[in-house]
DNA sequence: TGCGAATTTGCATAATATTGCAAAATAGTA
DNA sequence: TACTATTTTGCAATATTATGCAAATTCGCA
């Protein structure tokens, strides 16, 4: 039995009673518990179920994060929120700017996250309000209403006051030559200026982005550190994105 | 089963009955009482409930979206905002800040209004992006949970560039001879700045916040220009603030 | 202040995870 | 096809975590 016909047996069944075991897994897939387990961990590092001590539960189950995400988000997108949430850790200070992937990241945060979120993305407020130990720094600037965040220059001179230990970049068009590009030259604007003073960026970006371009040139592929997509890193079409010294996750 | 389980388990009940006690939930999901207080005891570390001695309660601080907090309108403040309305011209640029009763007056506004908007208040942000015509200019600053509103530094000086028509001064103390005060000395600051840069400004109160003082004076009476409150301008718990020059609306 | 109940702490046991390693399976290549 | 390199898998040894019990402590209340 091929790997990939045991993911799909673990993810059917997670989906269909919400959790699942090891020691059942390994019976009915006939092969050993260790293997189950090592499964699981690769479908947990891909955002796709939540490993727990004893076997996994639907990423719906996760008691630690209380959010109601079922509404607005995708499915490719709570994958690339999963995989995001690895990134962020307690104490730092993190750019999130624009687009919805970053609401999905905001929505999947464990309960008790700690730590300082800057961001023009109006968006994210309602949702991050409810954590109380992320300290909220809002930038302003002229509201967009097409993305609901903060642009213009009183946007990138507020972004210019911080320095980050982490950048998030939502979705954007990507190009293994022309490198990130964004639609509005506005939004184009805060996304150098955050990346300008981050210590670390990750582009997030669903499949549909990855070889597409938009007019507004933000930077080359190699000034960012990875790249997080709903695609699992093995994944053909992430083929042109490799070898340029960025992290696919 | 998973011990995430059991914390939805609880997480449920209290959601449903408001609390939870030990001795049950241990019944219930089959383990010892200790299991269940470390149960509780991580969930409350995790900011999901309220862990108190025989069991746990939900959160009554249950944190309100700022939909949920600006659908909260007393008769009182829909009387105010009503009045403000006719204060504000097509065209103009206008200063809002904090407060509830600047919710209500957004929410009471027609559809078509047509003029600028600044504030740092973030619970205006999802009623005024419904207005076409009105641009929204967001202050920045540092978050505050319990006014849904930028504050500090960054705030104010934000304020000071810009240079509005008209300042509609949300709910705060007002006492004749003390003036006007706030509860918060970064809500004073940034009411300050936004009354210094305004041509007109006008205190929106109700009744209870008159003859209030708090601990940060923000300006005089007589550098306002009008009051607006719930009561009829006849009424005489008016009488304290006429013949000071000030609108009594 | 003193009593009983609730809670915390330390500890033993069992369940679960991790790691290194070797055998088996698979893929790649001449 | 045969050979090598790589990956996958199972296993054993070790580490970590969860759980229940009991003793010690704290707390609430009369």
């Amino acid at each position: 039995m091929l790997k990939e016909e045991r993911f799909n047996h673990i993810l059917t069944l997670i989906k269909k009673k919400g959790k699942a075991n090891y020691e059942s897994l390994a019976g009915e897939l006939n092969v050993s518990e260790d293997t189950i387990r090592r499964d699981i961990e690769s479908l947990h590092t891909n955002g796709l179920l939540l490993k727990v001590r004893g076997g996994a539960l639907s990423l719906s189950k996760n008691p630690l994060s209380f959010q109601d995400r079922t509404r607005y988000q995708s499915e490719e997108k709570n994958i690339i929120a999963l995989k995001t949430l690895q990134l962020i850790r307690e104490g730092q200070t993190v750019f999130m700017d624009g687009g919805s992937t970053n609401c999905a990241v905001a929505s999947h945060l464990p309960a008790n996250s700690r730590f300082r979120l800057v961001t023009n993305n109006m968006a994210l407020v309602p949702v991050i309000s409810t954590f109380r130990h992320i300290e909220l720094i809002v930038l302003g600037g002229i509201y967009d209403r097409e993305t609901a965040a903060n642009t213009g220059g009183q946007t990138c001179s507020e972004a210019a006051k911080y320095i980050a230990d982490l950048y998030l970049m939502g979705t954007c068009a990507l190009q293994k030559d022309l490198g990130i590009s964004a639609v509005f030259q506005s939004d184009g604007e805060v996304k150098q200026q955050m990346l300008k003073n981050s210590a670390k960026t990750y582009a997030l970006a669903n499949n549909a982005k990855l070889n597409a371009t938009e007019y507004y040139k933000v930077c080359e592929l190699k000034e960012i550190k990875g790249l997080v997509t709903d695609l699992p890193a093995n994944d053909p079409r992430l083929d042109d994105f490799r070898g340029l010294g960025i992290r696919l996750i």
